[in-house]
DNA sequence: TTGTCTTCTCG
DNA sequence: CGAGAAGACAG
């Protein structure tokens, strides 16, 4: 979620990027908020959770970054923050606290409401009400707060009015005609009725209109379907009034039974009216066509439905035209891929499979058969093989490890969250929950550490087990085998799993030949390994231990060096972890044979205990589990993708990479990464709806003022995971506010308290001696007793991290074993119609194919998109207040915050770059030239030497890139001019 | 006219 | 179902 808002703020310094641009750069990726939403969202047209959400969407997105030839790193969450956690929870409870809330004083009103209802029954003024069809009676959505407590069934007619509404709705939804105004069923309703009743149908059309009657394809034909549909509004509009009319006559004389109620409905009655009049006017001017207008309506088919009003998306293909006319009656929404129903295209079904996994969502144009046939041309083709050909990186073990200590915690944890949250539900009293979720999650959490011990050896050796399958299958085809050499094995140290690839393949023909140079040798390795592999659980030591020493899996020496810098690193860390048994730790050091085989039998027991978890996990369908974490994992090192497990936010942990130069950046819309210290950050990667931003910290110094400590006084002021807002302030005013109190780090959070506390005091006496506008403002804010609270910046400022300084490596996606992966065969692959055979073969052409395509649309976007540069600042006041702080910041105390390694020496660097709105800077521009390329080299000049404060415009390769990238007009990345 | 709160849509 | 975004509403 991040800070509420800070994307806003932060919005001009983005820039959108073509996503190409991206060839080769190291991304860290943060995958936790899919796995829960995955689960949540991805629905079946029926409705139904598509079962495996999450590795769906993993899947979809891993294609996406490899497409893009990105080297992603994902990062997991690991625990989350005590902080959150308990923010969480307030929220939580305060959301239900008030949804009960409003529950009941809507049955107070439905109440007093039927109460009139009698009261006017009994003044015997109506007939009965023409019931909708019972048959839709049984709806399945009847909202929880029109279940009525039951009714007199004597009273039919007093039927509640939201059931009535709600069938009326539905019925209203089925046939826009059913409703006749006119009919004298409907004027004899009683005018509440009426009422409601043409006030639904009013929004009704206002929303959809295109429901009663289509657009006409002519453009001739549309004005009067435009018209049609102003002349129906009109009549609904004239009955409403008639209808208030006769309300307001009504409950003249009698007095305003119940307040609320009544002025409700007096408002709706004003606003009513004058629409209608104003309506009226135009009514006179098209009265005569009334009638000839109407028929224009069509039958309105679910599949038009989006085309009428949804917004082009940005990346068609090409082939989009003819797509009118393809029947495709099962692609009716957006919210699923269309893909899951696979429509038995001719033979390369498999292309359009990876086709829609690529684009990433639900565009309908991923089923277009005419997309196939696009040509590959050679210049794609090479892209492709080299694509495939990055150069393979030595594999260090260590690089992918991540401290014992920390991975499988989550497992642990979000099962004790599952088991808070009922309680929570249950208790009324607010604090006595919060509590008891304190309780329970301090109480746990040593069992958590040795769960997470625990856990980390299971998960391994779960992978070892996984890996049996795909190696029966490589036993009976050779061929495969071949592509089989990602295992996974335990280290000497048992460190971690670790995956090995051979990355060779250079071009069809190369790829051919190679085969044959090296298979011989491949073989020979593989060979042994399936050896191993095909041994039992129990043996599995052994072969761990055979697997390590081979040459081709991991290099010890490398391994050993580094192993020596962890081994002190991990020295430290266990200090930190008391609850642990010392006795474990060492024994991470050396491993001999005994004691990996009393490991072996307590992972037995512990295995089978797993495994009852994992069945619990299953059965609790739609919540992330540990299951879910293993499976996406597993799909993840199937495509040889690198990840790790973050000890605690993997936003932190992001950001940490980032800096520590282990990435170039991080894909995320999650704006905490920048309060973690992110440097480098890609919005929008994964919506197809909206063009990738590039953000730099440099730019939000520079164009913004903004610093780390700033944005996490912004947290304070917006709210964020780790802590409610201030009500009332949004992104412009808590920069006026931090421009109000200029100090460093907490500074002006506790000036602001201070000073709101006595402003609180003596209120009326000093109203406003020399306040300032601002200031007067925020008067009226509420803030809370203890307002900021430290732990907040703590948070953010020290985040839990792992700091080995690893480096990754990345393979060649196994298909074949992905193929098999029994998870994904069932869930995506079969879906997509991938037979079990020929996945190889088909996998190359059809990632050319797509490379081929959306490269063409994705010039085709991107000069549009370039065009429309960079928006400055919008907001009148946010702009004052920018450049208000960043004035006061120069003149005033340079250092702004002690605890942070911002030394920014670029300060003297700040204010130059475009500040489009004639805010110029004292300071002259840093580059030379006007306004689209000096942005950016300065900026990415500024960017990479901000972290330590060299002055040095270090000029990496990266921002040679960039550079290059803006000269022309935007399009020239590095990549395609290296390919030609 | 701008910023915030609220409702709608998307994933 | 939750989060972002457009729309409603108030200063």
């Amino acid at each position: 979620m991040g800070v509420h808002g800070l994307w806003r703020l932060l919005e001009s310094t983005g820039k959108p990027i073509n996503p190409e641009t991206l060839e080769g750069k190291i991304l860290a990726v943060d995958i936790s908020i899919w796995l829960n939403q995955a689960v949540k969202g991805v629905r079946d047209r029926e409705g139904n959770s598509v079962q495996n959400a999450h590795l769906l969407t993993l899947f979809n997105r891993i294609c996406k970054l490899l497409f893009f030839r990105i080297r992603p790193v994902f990062v997991f969450d690991g625990d989350a923050p005590m902080l959150k956690k308990q923010t969480l929870a307030l929220r939580r409870q305060r959301k239900e606290e008030l949804t009960t809330q409003s529950k009941q004083t809507n049955e107070k009103l439905l109440k007093t409401f039927l109460k009139r209802q009698a009261i006017k029954a009994a003044l015997g003024d109506h007939s009965k009400e023409p019931l909708p069809s019972l048959s839709s009676v049984k709806r399945n959505e009847v909202d929880d707060m029109y279940v009525l407590p039951a009714l007199p069934p004597t009273e039919e007619k007093e039927r509640s009015r939201s059931e009535f509404l709600i069938l009326f709705q539905e019925e209203l939804y089925e046939d826009p005609n059913s409703v006749d105004m006119n009919s004298e069923d409907f004027t004899s309703l009683p005018p509440e009725m009426k009422h409601e009743i043409l006030k639904e149908m009013k929004e009704f059309c206002k929303r959809r209109r295109t429901m009663f009657n289509k657009p006409p394809e002519r453009s001739g034909d549309f004005s009067q379907y435009q018209l049609a549909g102003l002349l129906q509004r009109n009549r609904l509009n004239q009955r409403l009034e008639g209808v208030e009319k006769e309300m307001s006559q009504r409950s003249a004389g009698s007095a305003p039974q119940l307040g609320q109620q009544d002025e409700d409905e007096q408002n709706r009655s004003v606003e009513s009216r004058r629409l209608v009049s104003e309506d009226n006017s135009h009514y006179i001017l098209i009265k005569g066509e009334a009638d000839v207008a109407q028929p224009a309506a069509a039958p309105w088919t679910s599949s038009r439905k989006r085309k009428a009003d949804k917004p082009e998306p940005l990346w068609r293909p090409i082939a989009e035209d003819d797509e009118e006319e393809d029947v495709r009656p099962t692609c009716s929404d957006a919210v699923n891929p269309p893909v899951s129903k696979p429509l038995q295209p001719p033979s390369p079904r498999t292309l359009k499979a990876i086709q829609a996994a690529m684009s990433d969502g639900s565009d309908e144009e991923k089923l277009n058969p005419d997309s196939k046939d696009g040509k590959v041309s050679p210049r794609t083709l090479l892209a492709i093989q080299q694509a495939l050909t990055e150069d393979e990186v030595s594999v260090s073990p260590s690089k992918l490890q991540t401290s014992p200590q920390r991975p499988a915690r989550r497992v642990v944890i979000s099962n004790s969250d599952e088991e808070t949250e009922p309680s929570l539900k249950e208790e009324s009293d607010f604090s006595q929950s919060a509590a008891r979720i304190k309780d329970s999650l301090l109480g746990s959490s040593s069992e958590d550490e040795l769960g997470e011990v625990i856990g980390e050896r299971n998960k391994a050796f779960r992978f070892a087990a996984l890996r049996q399958s795909p190696t029966t299958a490589m036993e009976s085809e050779v061929e495969r085998v071949r592509e089989t050499q990602l295992f996974v094995f335990y280290h000497s140290n048992l460190k971690w799993l670790c995956f090995t690839e051979s990355f060779i393949e250079v071009s069809e023909e190369e790829f051919k030949q190679e085969e044959a140079n090296d298979s011989a040798g491949e073989k020979r390795i593989l060979e042994e390994v399936q050896e191993d592999e095909t041994k039992t659980e129990e043996e599995s030591e052994e072969s761990l231990t055979q697997a390590t020493g081979h040459p081709a899996l991991s290099s010890d020496k490398e391994d050993e060096e580094e192993g020596e810098q962890r081994k002190a690193q991990e020295k430290e860390a266990k200090d930190d972890m008391e609850s642990k048994p010392t006795a474990e730790n060492n024994e991470w050091e050396h491993l001999d044979m005994d004691e990996l085989e009393a490991l072996e039998s307590s992972l037995q027991l512990e295995q089978s205990s797993l495994r009852e978890q994992k069945q619990q996990q299953e059965r609790m369908a739609n919540t992330v589990t540990g299951q879910m974490y293993l499976e996406s994992q597993e799909l993840l090192r199937l495509f040889g993708v690198p990840f790790l497990v973050a000890p605690m936010e993997a936003e932190a942990q992001c950001a940490a990479l980032d800096r520590a130069d282990q990435t170039n950046g991080t894909i995320t819309d999650d704006s905490d990464v920048w309060l973690f210290g992110g440097r480098h950050v890609y919005r929008n990667f994964f919506s197809q709806n909206k063009y990738v931003e590039h953000y730099q910290y440099s730019d939000l110094q520079s164009q913004l003022g903004l610093d780390r400590t700033k944005m996490i006084n912004l947290a304070y002021l917006l709210g964020s995971d780790y802590t409610e807002g201030v009500a009332g302030v949004g992104y412009v005013t808590g920069m006026e506010i931090l421009n109000e109190f200029p100090a460093p780090g907490l500074e002006p959070l506790i000036q602001l308290s201070n000073w709101w506390c006595e402003a609180q005091e003596k209120k009326r006496l000093t109203d406003n001696p020399r306040d300032t506008k601002v200031k007067k403002k925020l008067r009226e804010l509420k803030l809370q007793p203890g307002f900021p609270n430290p732990a907040v910046a703590q948070a953010y400022l020290q985040p839990a991290v792992d700091q080995s300084q690893a480096s990754f490596s990345w393979g060649r996606p196994q298909l074949d074993m992905i193929k098999e992966y029994p998870f994904v065969s069932a869930a995506v692959l079969h879906r997509f119609g991938w037979s079990s055979r020929k996945t190889e073969e088909t996998l190359q052409p059809v990632i050319k194919q797509l490379n081929n395509q959306q490269t063409q649309l994705r010039i085709d976007s991107f000069f549009r998109l370039e065009q429309q540069e960079k928006q400055s600042i919008r907001s009148q006041r946010l702009r004052r207040a920018v450049t208000c702080m960043k004035r006061k910041e120069r003149e005033g105390g340079e250092g702004d915050s002690s605890e942070e390694e911002l030394p920014s020496p670029s300060k003297s660097r700040k204010g130059n770059l475009k500040n489009t709105e004639g805010q110029k800077e004292e300071e002259p521009p840093v580059t030379g030239g006007g306004f689209l390329a000096p942005k950016k080299s300065s900026s990415s000049g500024s960017g990479e030497d901000s972290d330590e404060g060299s002055a040095v415009a270090m000029v990496t390769a990266r921002s040679v890139f960039e550079a290059n990238r803006r000269g022309r007009g935007g399009k020239r990345p590095r990549g395609r001019g290296k390919k030609l």
